[in-house]
DNA sequence: CTGAAAGCGCTTACAG
DNA sequence: CTGAAAGCGCTTACAG
């Protein structure tokens, strides 16, 4: 295999120039002559010349790729976060080293020390970061890294998240607005970030705009048939809910299927919110009231950050970044008081 | 920066062995004493040693990473493509880096060249692999590959693929032996391999179990709001067709929201089915009709097979391989005849 | 079982 | 502007 490979080697002896010629050339630096430039570039292309990365790396001390560490590589948030990444990577040429650790704090400890030699920065997403010395232990020495919907005790890292307490706490404004009097709360899971911000923001806002009201918290995990079983509990419920706000939209969606199964009218008989916005809460029907969140941009924005602390040799900004979510009202929470969808949705 | 990191010299240093004997312990080489193992993997521990992987990569001509081009790295399909693959990757310790190119043939050519030095195989999905002269032209030499979805003239290189051309044909049999006569079609992009497919599928399958019926085809991208405008479309039609294919489930869901939102009855007034089983699918009301396409599967076996080819030293076998869909049958399709639900379903 | 040395394919001061 | 040489941090025959 190695045999029909073509290195810089093959490029300088064919062009009659020295290997330190050619990197120059091809690397498009000043101090080469245009002539033997035009030469060098033409033979390496005629050669179907391509650099050797890892070479490349050993000796340049950078890969030109970044690292993403992120619990799972599924589901619609991993998959905009991801993509969001991926439309700032290229835009800057970078490469991208994805690992998915998948719950176990070893694997993931495991993953991050893998990393060295590899990238040239990392983005974490990781429900254990906070934990005394995590980070230290296996963050490969003088790796700037970026944090992602993470708490940090200390601001060893830049962080950048959601404020999913602040949306979670407007959801249930709205709806006690709405005249809503027992709103429901169908939970993610307990070692989610997000998930134990929105049920933080949750119970916050209805001491605070429903004071008395007793709070119901259903479980869930965030998959739309955690909130089916949710949906299918609250209609048993002695005293039944007049609104559920369902930490996330996937979670509402199978609740609105066990209400529609058990012929329970959104919003009639009973508000329904969501969180996260995703592309089908306006397909459903009714349409889904939710908060919009911009992983995309939240993806983006820490490969911005982190691309700064590379170019800056390490020294990162460290002030948090928040990105506050964006209410907006459908059909499903539209009964008690007549408010009006926003424009912009089909 | 560099200064603070620890390389192998320093662990030998440390242990007072030589750097080939701190390689070969760490490496789990037989030809090192027992006590001397011990030693050196306690001083590397101490020291927090973790080997460069660029130079290791350089050395060892080996990258421990595969890379995976695609079109994209959002949506279902990619998102569910990436995880069977990490799945399999995690399992045999390899890492992923990830490349997307969004259409553009040059930029998709670059992101394959530049893979030279990083990855020991790669997973392509790429509606160019066609073109005359683009795999071979871009392809870094030696380097093992298998193509995913893909149709390819001269088989150079393994192919794993969805049968979407069996699986549409097996819906529109459904549908015609439900007793549909007019059975609309909405497509997918033009550019999308398996949405031809499945085009051709109806096609043919319309021919053989409706003779005579006419092709009714909508344009559609897959998007959930294309199929909401081809449902729109379809209710203008003055001859009005019974039964509406979409050629994926997304776009079946913006459809029914169309059929939904013009008081037209599914499947009472007209028969929906999809393609994909997306985990909404069951989800919406009335559930929907669909192909179970395991993607993630597809994923799984693609690296396996890349992963047998890197073994055999790029000597791949070079027998396509073709998964089934499956029909799923619900609710949406369940009027004219009674057949029932498929169990297992919620 | 162990070490000295060559080599992987580049980049980059250092001279000229 | 150009080349010879050192070096990036490893692995792996080759001797012993």
């Amino acid at each position: 295999m190695a045999r029909t490979t073509v290195t810089i080697k093959d490029v300088a002896r064919e062009a009659s120039v020295s290997v330190a010629t050619v990197s120059r050339a091809l690397n498009g630096h000043e101090n080469v002559a245009e002539g033997v430039r035009k030469h060098v570039v033409e033979i390496a292309s005629r050669l179907r010349y391509q650099p050797h990365a890892a070479a490349r790396s050993l000796s340049s001390r950078s890969t030109q790729t970044i690292g993403v560490v992120l619990p799972d590589l599924y589901g619609e948030f991993f998959s905009e976060l991801i993509r969001g990444i991926d439309v700032v990577a290229r835009a800057h040429r970078k490469h991208l080293l994805v690992s998915s650790y998948h719950g176990h704090p070893e694997e993931q400890g495991e993953a991050l020390r893998a990393m060295r030699g590899r990238v040239d920065g990392l983005l974490v997403l990781s429900p254990y970061a906070d934990r005394p010395g995590f980070l230290t232990d296996n963050l490969p020495t003088a790796l700037p890294a970026v944090l992602i919907n993470t708490q940090l005790a200390d601001a060893a890292y830049p962080v950048l998240s959601i404020d999913n307490f602040g949306g979670a706490t407007a959801m249930v404004r709205h709806l006690a607005e709405a005249g809503h009097q027992r709103i429901a709360f169908i939970c993610g899971p307990e070692d989610n970030f997000d998930a134990r911000e929105r049920l933080r923001g949750y119970r916050s806002a209805l001491a605070e705009y429903l004071p008395g009201a007793e709070a119901l918290e259903l479980p869930g995990d965030f998959d739309e048939s955690s909130g089916y079983e949710a949906g299918k509990l609250i209609l048993t419920e002695k005293q039944r809910p007049d609104a559920v706000f369902a930490a996330n939209d996937m979670m509402a969606l199978g609740c609105l299927y066990a209400f529609n199964e058990a012929g329970v009218k959104v919003p009639t008989d009973i508000a329904l919110a969501g969180f996260d916005d995703i592309p089908l809460a306006r397909f459903v029907h009714p349409t889904l009231t939710t908060m919009r969140i911009s992983i995309a941009e939240l993806g983006g924005l820490a490969l911005s950050r982190l691309l700064q602390a590379i170019e800056a040799d390490g020294v990162a900004d460290l002030t948090p970044h928040t990105l506050a979510p964006e209410l907006i009202v459908r059909e499903s929470t539209l009964h008690a008081t007549r408010q009006r969808a926003k424009a912009g949705d089909i």
